[in-house]
DNA sequence: TGTACATCAGTGAACGCGCGTTCACTGATGTAC
DNA sequence: TGTACATCAGTGAACGCGCGTTCACTGATGTAC
């Protein structure tokens, strides 16, 4: 049965929404569209209504997970407060509501250019969001832009490769501890 | 036919050398028992001979993938070498033959700790290197082993960010240089 | 050392299964008059 | 505003395909005597 334009763009969002969380937890090739009709509540077969491909589903989810992210960090007051919360164990547990350039960089490199260029312009926004929150001035030569990409390497780094280590290592925790001490000492130098 | 003892291990090698070629390039999910086989030169009903499953090959693969870059870590003469080596445009570009961890950081973490315990013996292994490599004294209070998981941190997400971009993108090569000069820096400190 | 037999690495067909995608169908929505 | 028809979002069966794994078979290697 046909439905209202409007409940159909609703019902594409829930879609969308559904797989920017799970291809998060589980990498692209972790889930399946009928998965992830499923999880919106509705059967597969409509999936080729409101997606090209499940690779021009991966683009749309991608850019939705970035933005909701980037909602996210502009709640943040100050640095301390929004690496405290990118490198914390509730971060690490939770990947499918958190950061898409952890969870996915390692998928996203095998994926065509237009997936790519998605997760270039969500970096570009972490670093943008970073960058507004450095202190004024730092100690020596690297520019704002410097400083800010050397500390989210430092995040992504540090969040994927503690989520790759078994929960009871030490280096988990570490990773976080460690990462979020070190980011906030580079971004003050 | 059967083969002899010591031809029958040199095979067993070939296939766990391909895989950690191959994983690393396309993913746990992305290479085939048979594409793995036939890389070594095998057709793929052999492959339980030598292993329980393809998911203990990857385990295998992995370490021998960490045993290779240890052994060309322990080549550099000093961080800055090493560095170099790792943020450059052709560790990004050929990533069956660089840091398993940049590439594999995601797929493992959806692997279970089996394969995220050797995961965690290659990271403590990259961490050791960059601290042997460490100026003997920083400037401020962080100990040797937290300025090395900093390093370490910010190595893997700059590389593993740069495979996610597209290869024309201005990130890709600033995650690079970037990366690199704020990671020598940093070690200073 | 030579002989007889068991072992087992490698082959290639076959297995069941889940995947991405397609399709005929339904019936409420949207549109033309 | 009301009526007739076209549209199309959602359903569920079906498609071909490639996957990980199993199996019967082969024949050189390893072993027991």
């Amino acid at each position: 049965m046909r439905i209202s334009k409007t409940q159909a763009r609703q019902n594409h969002d829930r879609v969308v929404a559904a797989a920017a969380e799970l291809f998060r937890v589980s990498g692209f090739d972790g889930v399946a569209v009928s998965d992830l009709m499923k999880s919106a509540g509705f059967t597969h077969g409509g999936f080729y209504n409101h997606f090209d491909s499940k690779e021009a589903l991966a683009a749309e989810a991608l850019a939705s997970a970035f933005a909701q992210m980037t909602r996210e960090r502009n709640r943040a007051g100050d640095l301390e407060e929004m690496l405290g919360g990118y490198l914390s164990p509730a971060s690490r547990r939770a990947p499918g509501r958190n950061c898409p350039a952890a969870a996915l960089a390692g998928d996203v490199s095998r994926q065509p250019d237009a997936v790519k260029k998605v997760f270039a312009d969500g970096v570009e926004g972490m670093i943008a969001s970073v960058e507004a929150l450095l202190p004024r001035r730092g100690r020596r030569g690297a520019s704002r832009r410097e400083r800010a990409i050397g500390v989210v390497a430092k995040m992504v780094g540090a969040l994927a490769l503690s989520r790759a280590v078994p929960s009871a290592n030490r280096l988990a925790g570490e990773l976080l501890a460690t990462g979020l001490k070190s980011a906030l000492k580079e971004a003050r130098d």
